[in-house]
RNA sequence: AGGGCUAUCGCCAAGCGGUAAGGCACAGGACUUUGACUCCUGCAUUUCGCUGGUUCGAAUCCAGCUAGCCCUG
């Protein structure tokens, strides 16, 4: 007869779930810790690498973790939902020119859809994880994720995507720490992970070859081509166009005597576009594939603050829609390298108002 | 087979008799739960097209050779 709400920690051996596990059940919830498998190529050195948020050692860590905490631990498996909701996405738009963000769909579909659907077929009234964000419920009664107390680690970025259903459901409890508080929580508890190195990276891609990635999980030609000028000069041959993304600088093997950048990237004809500095910057850019998050759709236009990427501290600008499903973004100062197939997100001071997918 | 010019790190390029600047590219690292950007470090110590010569000493002067470019045939 407890009345304990029950909530489902997505643990991935990390410090940060593993400690937003020990805060959860501080708080008076009942506790399950749950790991996901979601790597495709078991015993490959690739899966065995540490760091990603999801690498193999997570299940061992996890399970001490949760030893330690006094909280069951279970290993589900969403590789399927993985390949097709992440990487399968994740190659795609990179086939197509764009520059995909595996980390907020395997949010939005594995993690908060896959994961969530599961937790709540086992009973639980919640599932947690360990990102440094807060769930908020706003006076309109819709729910928004807000930054973390510590800007520095804010990952809201990663989480625009998430349905209002999908929030009434879930937990944030680290967003209220800094790093530091959190490390020293693991330390105090004797947390075998206290230490662990912070994820970054792909982390179904360890080694940092997308395009060998590519390459070897699609039948796509993607063959080498021509680097242009703006103005249609041919400037040298790039390895494939999954090679590369806009604003990048290194790689293009370009002796130009200065800096220069890719502007564009042309699928259709397989070019990329080079250019100077200056060049890759624009005052505006259109989106899709909208989120609303803290208001239910948007009126007229909007001041906002808008990242272009995950790290970006945010422009100033003005947010319009444009048609059905498309929204305007027209920046105060121009921003360097707005790249299609990456995410904006707009937030009002700590909350995110929505985001979509930059075209 | 006349005349002129040029040959320095993968690319561009300083140097003009005193013992090899710099930029780009590239490599490694830092940063980073996406791709990038950025930052830091490294990168011609029997070497300046080759072979000789002058000199205490040459990439720097001289001669020849080789290669490329240009002009005149």
């Amino acid at each position: 007869m407890s009345e304990k709400k029950k909530v489902v920690v997505g643990m991935s051996g990390g410090v940060d779930s593993s400690v937003a596990a020990w805060l959860l059940k501080e708080q008076g919830y009942d506790v399950m810790g749950v790991t996901m498998e979601i790597w495709q190529d078991e015993g490959s050195d690739a899966a065995a690498a540490n760091g990603g948020c999801c690498g193999l050692s997570a299940v061992e860590d996890a399970r001490q973790v949760a030893w330690r905490l006094g909280i069951p631990h279970y290993v589900m498996n969403f590789r399927e939902e993985f390949r097709e909701k992440v990487i399968d996405y994740f190659i795609d738009e990179y086939i197509h020119g764009r520059t995909p963000n595996p980390c907020i769909a395997c949010n939005r579909y594995v993690k908060w859809e896959s994961l969530l659907r599961r937790s709540l077929d086992i009973g639980a009234d919640y599932i947690a994880t360990g990102h440094y964000a807060r769930v908020d419920r706003l006076d309109n009664g819709r729910y928004a994720v807000r930054s973390s107390v510590t800007a520095a680690k804010d990952q809201t970025y990663a989480l625009y995507n998430l349905t209002q259903y999908q929030l009434a459901h879930t937990l944030m409890p680290v967003g209220n720490y800094s790093k530091d508080q959190i490390r020293r929580v693991a330390e105090e508890l004797g947390l075998p992970v206290a230490h662990k190195r912070d994820s970054q990276e792909i982390c179904f891609i360890p080694d940092k070859d997308y395009a060998g990635f590519i390459r070897a999980h699609s039948d796509a030609e993607l063959p080498a081509g021509d680097f242009v000028s703006t103005d249609g000069q041919v400037l040298g041959r790039h390895k494939g166009i999954t090679h590369y993304t806009v604003g990048q600088r290194k790689g293009l093997n370009l002796a130009m005597g200065h800096p220069v950048f890719v502007t564009e990237i042309r699928p259709d004809v397989n070019q990329v576009v080079i250019g100077e500095a200056e060049d890759v910057f624009s005052d505006s850019l259109t989106c899709n594939r909208l989120n609303w998050m803290a208001i239910e759709r948007l009126q007229g236009t909007m001041r906002v603050s808008a990242k272009i990427r995950y790290a970006h501290r945010g422009a100033a600008c003005t947010i319009e829609e444009e048609g059905p499903d498309l929204v305007k973004v027209r920046f105060d100062e121009p921003q360097r390298a707005v790249t299609p197939g990456q995410a904006v997100v707009f937030y009002d001071g700590d909350y995110v108002i929505g985001g979509g997918v930059i075209l």
